[in-house]
DNA sequence: ATACGGAGCACAT
DNA sequence: TGCTCCGTAT
């Protein structure tokens, strides 16, 4: 799962989002209205709800949208557009027959999210403070730029093709209270034993080694079946993690030579073989917009000319192509020009709004909100890079990037400088796991779907951690010890207390609402506790509790039901230790013949976990999203250690 | 145990 | 732009 998280611990931080998300689920709300071309900004309302429950509690935000379609996904699109068509000229039929539930129906299913619908959204977003980005290409890798290019802190998606993209911190799933599952990179990777250059996602040596490596991370998300690689029949997220494991060759050698890793997998085809290294090129290098040096560049940098005839085509353009004229990019980038028609369709400059150094304009008409760009600050010519956090730690108003937009960020004025001033930004629970652990059983159904694969590799790896007796420790210190834990705890205190009772927008009201939290939808304060995420701000000691005593009492329960591992396949593909490797390597040189692996594996039937915990079900108010019940209810057994050791048999070869 | 295809869903009243 | 659930087959 990851860690839950309330975006409350993040006040003071920078985060981007990826706004499509938001977008689509927003035009669910005007359905008819956007299918039958009648004017309606509902969308932007849902959109600036999120967005207000970030500015609120004191988050700075970078709106990202997707810019063009690779062309390695043009058929995909190229296809949903005709779907989508087809459904519209239905829905319009049948409203005009009268049929307008049906309608409704046939609308919801050829709901398009437009560059002008983004463009109304970014131009409300804008006065409000929030900072928006329109990606060259796909808002995935622009996200991973800015989060790992230090210039926010956290990414909101619920993509988990960030992860392949090797982003650094990620929230999934927010909620509307606010809550969120956060995977932090360097977390997964001491749980996958990824140790060489874990922090650098762009190292390509996965060669040599039998061990995990962020490359060949990568390489089990394309092999399994991914945006720009259709997957390999029988091949899902553990088989390919079996595969990847056991390789010492590079990924065009093992795509050659795949058939040998796995008996029922067949030879790929010299296309496809093509096909998956080019999806590994477009992971690392797809184009994206660099706010620094406001130009066009890659996720990360190539292998230079000299070395790249073996690691990378001179060619990448179906990574994206670099647009040279840099002013054009910014104003793409600034969604002022349309990445489709190229015409312009906006003159929004950044410097109108004004900023620390450049205050142009600032009779505007909002007067009250000083609001200045995180990004987009500065002239663009000189500046150095910084840490988000740190930049956010620096204070209101004075970091070249992270600018006087906190003022602009909700309260307006009510918030002090000294309350950036804490240290509370720094690591976010780096190092703490909180979640439960999964049966492998039901984990399985998160990844059916090809691309949340990634994201249940890593909700594996997190979960894996709280084996054990290492539960009630991490428990512990999550709640309380971490120091860093503490000051953020007391920070959010604070930080609510100062909180508005509303949103900033919302200004004519100025209600009186004394709650603590600030709420997306005007819910009934009633249900203000949601079990799972919900952390401890200022009585640490009661939630807390209660989260480990249910976590322990199901933890004894279940495994003195079964003592053993309730799941062991992909879990022991992904962390089983590389020197105890199962099943034989093919050699690199040759087709050697291999061995067969004998042992079949046992079907000890793990004894499979109570899907639901009583108590878990008990306390689980129906409120927070299905998935978080879902993440809840799949809470099981934790397994007695043991990782080492078995080598039983892969899911291949005979 | 794992993989896969298909169906449903996202808003909000 | 995506995720989740379920039945079924291997
Ligand atoms: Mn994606």
């Amino acid at each position: 799962s990851g860690r839950p998280i309330s975006i409350r611990e993040l006040a003071g931080q920078t985060v981007a989002v990826d706004t499509y998300c938001w977008l689509h689920k927003g035009a669910y709300a005007c359905a008819e209205k956007l299918g039958s071309g009648q004017d309606t900004d509902q969308y932007v309302h849902y959109c600036m709800r999120y967005l207000r429950l970030l500015l609120a509690n004191r988050l700075k935000v970078v709106l990202v949208f997707d810019g063009r379609n690779l062309p390695a996904k043009a058929d995909v699109e190229h296809k949903r557009r005709e779907t989508r068509a087809a459904y519209k000229r239905k829905a319009l039929q049948l409203l005009a027959e009268g049929r307008s539930a049906e309608a409704r129906e046939a609308f919801e299913r050829c709901i398009d999210v437009t560059p002008s619908m983004a463009l109304a959204l970014m131009r409300s977003a804008r006065k409000e403070g929030a900072d928006t980005i329109v990606a060259p290409y796909e808002a995935d890798a622009q996200l991973t730029h800015l989060c790992n290019a230090g210039l926010v802190d956290a990414v909101i998606s619920e993509d988990s093709d960030l992860l392949a993209f090797g982003c650094k911190r990620v929230i999934f799933k927010l909620d509307s209270q606010g809550n969120g599952l956060l995977m932090d990179r360097r977390q997964i990777a001491r749980q996958l034993c990824i140790t060489a250059s874990a922090d650098d996602p762009s190292a390509p040596e996965a060669t040599g080694s039998t061990g995990m490596t962020w490359a060949k991370f990568r390489w089990m998300c394309i092999l399994s079946g991914c945006d720009y690689f259709s997957g390999v029949p029988g091949v899902g997220l553990a088989t390919a993690a079996g595969i990847v494991k056991r390789t010492c060759l590079d990924l065009r050698g093992l795509a050659n030579k795949l058939f040998l890793y796995a008996k029922k997998v067949q030879r790929l085809s010299k296309e496809q073989v093509e096909a998956v290294v080019r999806a590994d090129l477009t992971f690392q290098y797809q184009v994206v917009f660099d706010p620094i040096e406001r130009r066009q560049c890659r996720l990360n940098t190539p292998p230079s000319a000299a070395e790249s005839e073996a690691e990378a085509p001179s060619n990448l353009d179906f990574a994206g192509s670099i647009l040279s004229d840099n002013a054009l990019a910014l104003q793409l980038a600034h969604g002022n020009v349309d990445f489709r028609t190229m015409e312009p369709v906006a003159d929004f400059d950044p410097a109108d709004i004004g900023t620390p150094h450049n205050n142009k304009n600032i009779a505007t008409t909002n007067s009250s909100r000083n609001s200045s760009s995180i990004i987009w600050a500065g002239d663009g010519s000189k500046l150095d890079r910084r840490i988000a956090s740190e930049a956010s730690i620096v204070g209101a108003g004075n970091s070249p990037y992270f600018s006087s937009m906190s003022s602009g960020c909700g309260s307006g004025s009510a918030i002090s400088a000294s309350l950036w001033r804490t240290d509370s930004t720094n690591s976010i629970g780096v190092g703490t796991t909180l979640s439960g652990v999964g049966s492998t059983e039901r984990l399985c159904r998160l990844y059916s779907n090809l691309s949340s694969d990634s994201l249940l590799a890593a909700e594996v790896a997190t979960v894996a951690e709280t084996d054990e007796k290492e539960n009630s420790e991490t428990l512990a210190r999550l709640d309380d010890e971490t120091p860093a834990n503490q000051a953020r705890a007391a920070d959010a205190v604070e930080i609510v207390d100062l909180t508005p009772s509303d949103a900033p927008a919302t200004s004519g009201s100025q209600q009186q609402l004394r709650q603590p939290e600030f709420r997306l939808f005007g819910e009934p304060a009633a249900r203000s506790q949601p079990l799972l995420p919900v952390r401890p701000l200022a009585a640490a000691s009661e939630q807390p509790k209660r989260r480990q005593s249910v976590l322990s009492r199901y933890f004894r329960s279940a495994s003195s039901k079964s003592p053993s591992d309730s799941s062991p396949g992909l879990r022991r593909q992904l962390f089983s230790p590389a020197s105890s490797q199962q099943s034989p390597s093919p050699s690199p040189s040759e087709s050697d013949a291999l061995e067969p692996a004998r042992k079949k594996s046992r079907s000890v039937s793990s004894n499979n976990a109570p899907f639901k915990s009583p108590t878990l079900s008990n306390s689980k108010p129906a409120a927070c999203g299905a998935d978080g019940s879902s993440l809840m209810d799949r809470f099981s057994a934790s397994r007695p250690a043991q990782i080492g050791g078995s080598g039983d048999a892969v899911v291949d070869d005979d």
